[in-house]
DNA sequence: GTGGTCTAGACCACC
DNA sequence: GTGGTCTAGACCACG
């Protein structure tokens, strides 16, 4: 897994990684039960502080998205949480409108963010 | 034009403003030329310090989406900014991106994402 | 609110704040929407690290007790978090059951257990 | 004797195979002079490092409430160990406010808890 | 003044 | 080797 961060993106180190790996088994790029690497090698990879990559970990942890076993390292989990579908379908909407905000805002036409979308999509899952 | 903010979200109460007034923008709710509401009485609406507010139209203003008249008040553009495109596709790929991903790992179909857009598109041209 | 913590506990620190500050919830003696002191303060009167209170915070507000506001500060919750009825069951008959065997290991009579507990219920309604 | 271990716990394994043989012992399912598996054995069912079993052992042994006989194997203490009263009960007292709290934060009422306990104990008696 | 992030390094417990 | 905790101090963003 190839993992990139920007320190002077406005997103916390933290906070992007975690998104990069949330991305990753979205598409599909990761597979439930596999080991990630321990936090200090991906902290000595991304040329940062352990204790950083750690806080993104353990943020996924409590989120249900990885399992973490003390001595042997962390590992996707093999059934990711339920999510109330009230409020998965409340979150997405957010979501989605922002996006079309985004677009309008930008001028770019609503066919062409489903054209983007299409593209992006067959991306994932390959 | 009704505003909702959020203290307790992790985006910060100034960006919840400037959000929420592009979106406004982009959905057609506010005007090119319309006057907003003094930043003073956007705060008393909201309950927050007036200085929140001001952050918010200083930062609209530097983008170039409104502009202050001393003395006036605050006024939408007339013309909106070309944003470099370029940048603006980058943006626009990570936003979508970042939808997929979260459609995915909640389990809801590409297909259902592009009916969902749909329908907000549809809100939106009201 | 007065807190003790014991460095050579083998309680993690700021798994002794979490649970000092929860037994405070229980017993009725933080209300809710209640300003709890910053972090850097506690800090200063357990004189440990800021990073440790904090984590302690972090972690109760990821459980939904307590809420936190950037530059305001940190809140007991207005309205606790519902648990899961079979989990929350589940979990208190495991606590049940670690007691009754630590008290029959001791050689501790249920009686006594039961008066205890009383004892330790009317301290909490104080 | 089955002994079911959870390796994502947070408790350490080798302290779940503690607990969980104490509370055999307290509920009577292990009786006075019994032979316990071979830490070899238990650890081929458990699907552990055998380290981790004989750790479990040693700590057990340490406190007196198993015999290990070069050769033989591990066995149950004829005769528990006194425990320091004043520890006893302080430790009982910590086990017994955790519950409580847990209870009262669940929206369980102290009845309830109560009842919990004397079905439990019932069961144990067995 | 508040919380939010990050660092560099230490020490421990576990497997 | 792995994760778990803690420190002391820095800098930033927010209200």
């Amino acid at each position: 897994m190839q993992l990139h961060i920007n320190p002077s993106d406005e997103l916390p180190i933290y906070r992007q990684i975690m998104h990069q790996i949330i991305d990753a088994i979205a598409g599909g790029r990761l597979t439930p039960g596999e080991q990630l690497p321990s936090h200090r090698d991906l902290a000595v990879q991304l040329v940062i502080a352990p204790l950083t990559v750690k806080k993104a970990y353990d943020e996924l942890e409590q989120q249900g998205l990885i399992v973490t076993q003390r001595g042997r390292g962390s590992f996707l989990s093999e059934t990711f949480p339920a999510v109330e579908p009230a409020q998965r379908r409340e979150r997405l909407r957010d979501a989605a409108q922002r996006l079309l905000s985004q677009a309008a805002l930008s001028g770019v036409p609503f066919e062409e963010v489903v054209n983007l979308l299409d593209e992006i999509q067959k991306g994932m899952e390959r």
